[in-house]
RNA sequence: GGAGACGUAUCGAAGUGGUCGUAACGAGCUUGACUCGAAAUCAAGUUGUCCGCAAGGGCACGGGGGUUCGAAUCCCCCCGUCUCCGCCA
């Protein structure tokens, strides 16, 4: 959440934000109900000092009769502050829940407008690869080579669930290994992390877990959830901590399994393994100085690039919309690889997503420094995508598929896979 | 999953109804003294948070409720750790 403290003073700004985040969150009411909890609050503590003050005189020895008119007067203050209490209690509850909707501020460099259409291309890498024949997409390419099996899938788990089958398995495994190397050299800690999450940790990442619209899956009767992103474990690991400023900044990587409901995500757009309901991601995490964040997000979004180019995928990068930035995120940057299954004639996929957080996360998971002044500070926390390992296979096939329709292995990846390419079996 | 023990500051740990949350004691850390320097010793300082210009006050002893004029302390629920048993890759 954002520093609440500032929700006067930066009245005209935060209501800004909201409006070019296309949001629909009413400030005004939500100031309102800070004036009266405050108000409330000051209330309750001044007559909780009374209280203290009336027990505090009771320590020593006393007159029966002393005694029992401090008691009396005890037992009148307990219950006008039990009332009180009571009254505070739901005020604070309706406040905070609605608090906690006001978004991130927006960078000031994050272009304006409402939806991913509005998103700003900012660089082009590679050609956009088009084929002499006619290209297949990855669904028809799988099911040829059998390393993907929609079919059983849906018959085991349900529509979105998939097999992934012989050498489609090593690829993946392949893949994984790959972005982590690259990962490591840039001085991230290696992880895997559990799929599940506390409820708390959820929605202090920013992740709603309730309602119709979530996209995560809650396991009934326990508090907790299917992790949607290891963006959860890996910023849930210094929840209520104080770091050293020496160890900033904390470079992390993630591996995880990634659950995602996609309530009504159906369509030519989400074919395939391109919206599933369950896949594996490498992800990377920073939590740093405020200072540093910028350039921290640049240094992920390279990395990034490192990865898809090394696997020679054309792509581009893409600065999103402030009205498609999610609540928590500063500035968000996708990158899109060329996928030629999709569409008429192949079109860019979003393969990767990283996210500056800046100090919106961190006041919610209670994350902090202490900075050389002796004061405590929030961190920053930046989140992105190293690969989404489904989503990468996507692109893989599609791009390198051949007229006969076999795969070729990018050249990086043969170390890791042992072989160079995938074509029928028998 | 069952039974028991435990959860207090950076760590160990005392406190079992008011004098104990700038929390005994021990260690660590920081600063200073002593020293050529270090060790040892001595001294001082070492939780976070909220309201407030300040003075001052509120809150927090794993988390949440309750009893009480007053709770780290008594009761209930939950979470975590350890030990034993059960189960198990």
């Amino acid at each position: 959440m954002i520093d609440i403290r500032e929700i006067k003073e930066r009245r005209e700004e935060i209501k800004k934000n909201i409006e070019n985040r296309f949001m629909n969150v009413d400030l005004d009411r939500i100031i309102a109900l800070y004036d009266q909890r405050s108000a409330m609050l000051k209330e309750i503590e001044a007559l909780r000092a009374k209280r203290n003050e009336n027990a505090a005189k009771m320590k020593g020895k006393l007159e029966k009769e002393e005694r029992d008119a401090l008691i009396e007067e005890g037992k009148k203050m307990k219950s006008e502050l039990a009332e009180k209490e009571a009254a505070f209690n739901e005020v604070d509850l309706l406040f905070s829940s609605l608090a906690k909707t006001i978004p991130n501020y927006a960078s000031k460099d994050a272009p304006i407008g409402k939806e991913d259409k509005d998103n700003l291309a900012i660089k082009f890498y590679g050609e956009p690869k088009h084929f002499t024949f006619k290209a297949k997409d990855h669904v028809a390419l799988g099911e040829d080579l059998d390393i993907l099996d929609f079919d059983s899938g849906a018959k085991v788990a349900g529509q979105k669930f998939y097999y992934i089958k012989n050498k489609g398995v090593i690829l993946q495994m392949a893949l994984e290994r790959y972005a982590m190397d690259i990962v490591l050299k840039h001085g991230f800690t290696p992880f895997i992390t559990p799929d599940i999450a506390k409820e708390e940790i959820l929605s202090g990442i920013g992740f709603n877990p309730r309602g119709e619209e979530s996209n995560i899956y809650t396991i009934e009767g326990t508090g907790t959830c299917l992790v949607g992103t290891a963006e959860i474990t890996l910023g849930g690991y210094y929840s209520n901590m104080i770091l050293d400023k020496k160890d900033l900044p904390i470079k992390m990587t993630g591996l995880s399994h990634c659950f995602r409901r996609e309530a009504g995500g159906a369509g030519q757009y989400s074919k395939g393994l391109y919206r599933v309901h369950q896949f594996s991601k490498l992800e990377m995490f920073i939590y740093c100085l405020p200072e540093e964040s910028d350039a921290f997000h640049k240094e992920i979004l390279s990395i990034e690039e490192e990865i898809f180019s090394g696997l020679g995928l054309a792509y581009r990068v893409v600065d999103t919309a402030t009205g498609d930035l999610g609540a928590p995120a500063y500035r968000k940057f996708d990158i899109e690889a060329w996928m030629p299954g999709r569409g008429e004639d192949g079109e860019y996929g979003e393969v990767t997503s990283t996210s500056n957080c800046t100090d919106y996360q961190a006041r919610s998971l209670n994350i902090r420094y202490r900075d050389d002044d002796g004061k405590v500070k929030f961190v920053h926390m930046l989140n992105g995508t190293a690969v989404a390992l489904s989503r990468a296979i996507v692109a893989i096939m599609e791009n390198y598929q051949n007229e006969d329709g076999s795969i070729t292995i990018p050249p990086s990846l043969v170390p890791y896979t042992g072989f160079d390419r995938i074509e029928k079996l028998k």
